[in-house]
DNA sequence: CATGAATGAGAATTCATTCAT
DNA sequence: AATGAATGAATTCTCATTCAT
């Protein structure tokens, strides 16, 4: 009978903000931002169609808010602090995060890929400070297959990149039609590892 | 002024068709599919929204015959006659085709690329003859791998599809921005021929 | 700490309905009755929308008070007994009286107008016992003209009425960009006297 | 069986434009532009709702577009090419053409008024090349009363501009329960001329 | 008394497609 | 073959109002 603290308010409207966070994720994944429609998102989140905008501001906003959610997971498992120099077991550190990220959150992360993928998606990462900092870690790979004797470092980092970014088209492709199997998926994981720690 | 014969006539709709599709990649790629619409197609093709679908029956049915050409363009690429075994010339042939593609029609394939990626583009594959084509290779290049006594075939054929679609990836995320250096893109090629074919 | 007396609460829900009722002038005058939205209203006021349908029954039913405020200041202003003849110093007083108004409560008789001139609004007036007084006094003024022998009783009639409207929109148009000049007003006041006590 | 010539269509385009913008006018008079709503005035205009945006970008662009032709409208009548000094004849002319305009198209002017006055829409005014015009002939009639030897220039102005305006806002209130009297207006008229071409 | 999440009807706007000429 | 005006369904977005707490 007492009204609603602040506090239950801002838990109530953080829960829901995720909530529609995700099923617009699917959403857009699945349909193509463009192509995905209000009124679909509110019928699968199981609310009105005015609610959404009570979170965001926009369509847009909701696709920025989702970039923007996916970025920040990202700085978090990749911990941004390394201004160092990369050492081996950091490079395999951050290789196994990565695919233990993908086994843990599958679903997340191919919905996520599939959307950044998509054109008129790019334009929101611009700004994005996950950007800068992505570029800072791209320095870092470069001095680091430098350090270690690599013949031709330039062309390591591109067999690098393509070799992760082509992975997730892989199994944005076979997403959601048949699962990857786990263990390939382990057998990839320990040949890039071995590739760049040797 | 002498009357157009109909074989003229056949031409000019013909080369007019194929400029609608170019337009049409273009948009479809930059905006996306659900997002581009016909009245700027029109207008970027120079001709007006009625004349369009005198051309095309829809906007889907411009899509299909946009994947169509690209799916007939790969086809002529890699002679899908091969019934037999992939012999190593033939595997270096496959490579230096797509590459030597890429190098020749950059942007076209990397607009045709991108349609692809889209969602709800998928669809358009699912019943094109390319698609049982494909995947015939991809039987003929598990066997190329297992023959050629590579331990794991099964991880090769991964790793040798992530090299290629990770780098069509990669060449997206580059365009429009800045030209992905010919030389290195020479490098990775040999690279991936030296790595399948020793 | 000792509990408020009914009386209390009486006014301070007097003086809460007074504030909103402010707030909403300010907005409706300056954005349109019919642009102006609850949301923004509530924000501005410093209370939550569910408490301003505490107070007010709906956006119309809150229109209807604010008019009805303004016309029985106006009422309140000019003493609507007057049944019986104008004089020549009670025309004095009625102008005095106005352009007093004006120069103590500026801002709230532009808003008041800006608001009144607004379609839709009209119909507010309709039932509202001002209007009878209103065209009552006309009668008086109409009255008046011929017994202080102007020529064209009539005429004097759209004359002064322009006058006193005309300026009321030269203030609307004039705020809230700069000031009207003080001691113009009250020149324009003394010739509108002088005209029509002569 | 012919297609269309330009010009045909460009005809087509310029009397479904007007009828537009003259089925709005009334509509954004009588509701108030915030009220108005696009699928009434499609209803009444006897149009498709999508249509009215084949011809103007936004309803705030019509509003626009309405405003530049009453504003052109004002223009075309008091030919502004007057740099010099203002006659007694012309302002007499001037006073004549107002009324005129009025007797002529008084349906038009006044709705074109009960737009003007309304929130939201002097920004539109703003940037007008009338706003300019207007205020050299403001300058101009200030100079008109100095050089004729009015005692109070500036109170002549505020007299002069409520008299007209006042007369307007006169009329809208009349509009549309009952006729302005002919005769009445053309008193009116006299009066002004009378006093300020004396 | 007070809050603001939630609703839903309706507004503005977009766009594939049709069709008279 | 060619045009672009016209349509209408669907889409994004707004907002007065309700209601659980």
């Amino acid at each position: 009978m007492s009204p609603r603290t602040p506090e239950q308010f801002e838990e109530m409207r953080e829960s829901r903000r995720l909530q529609i966070m995700g099923t617009a994720l699917k959403l857009f994944a699945l349909e193509g931002y463009g192509h995905a429609s209000i009124s679909r998102l509110a019928s699968e989140a199981g609310i009105s169609k005015g609610l959404m905008y009570n979170y965001f501001e926009s369509k847009e906003a909701l696709l920025g808010a989702i970039i923007e959610h996916g970025m920040s997971q990202i700085m978090d498992l990749f911990d941004p602090d390394h201004d160092g120099v990369l050492k081996a077991e950091e490079m395999e550190g951050f290789i196994r995060t990565i695919f233990d990220a993908v086994r843990n959150h599958q679903e997340y992360w191919i919905l996520f890929i599939s959307v950044l993928l998509q054109p008129n998606v790019k334009e929101h990462l611009i700004d994005n400070p996950m950007v800068l900092s992505m570029q800072k870690f791209m320095a870092m790979l470069l001095q680091y297959f430098e350090n270690r004797g690599f013949e031709d470092p330039a062309l390591e980092m591109i067999t690098f990149s393509a070799m992760i970014e082509g992975f997730g088209v892989l199994l944005i492709y076979a997403y959601p039609i048949y699962d990857f199997p786990e263990e390939l998926m382990t057998r990839y994981e320990n040949r890039i590892i071995e590739m760049y720690t040797r």
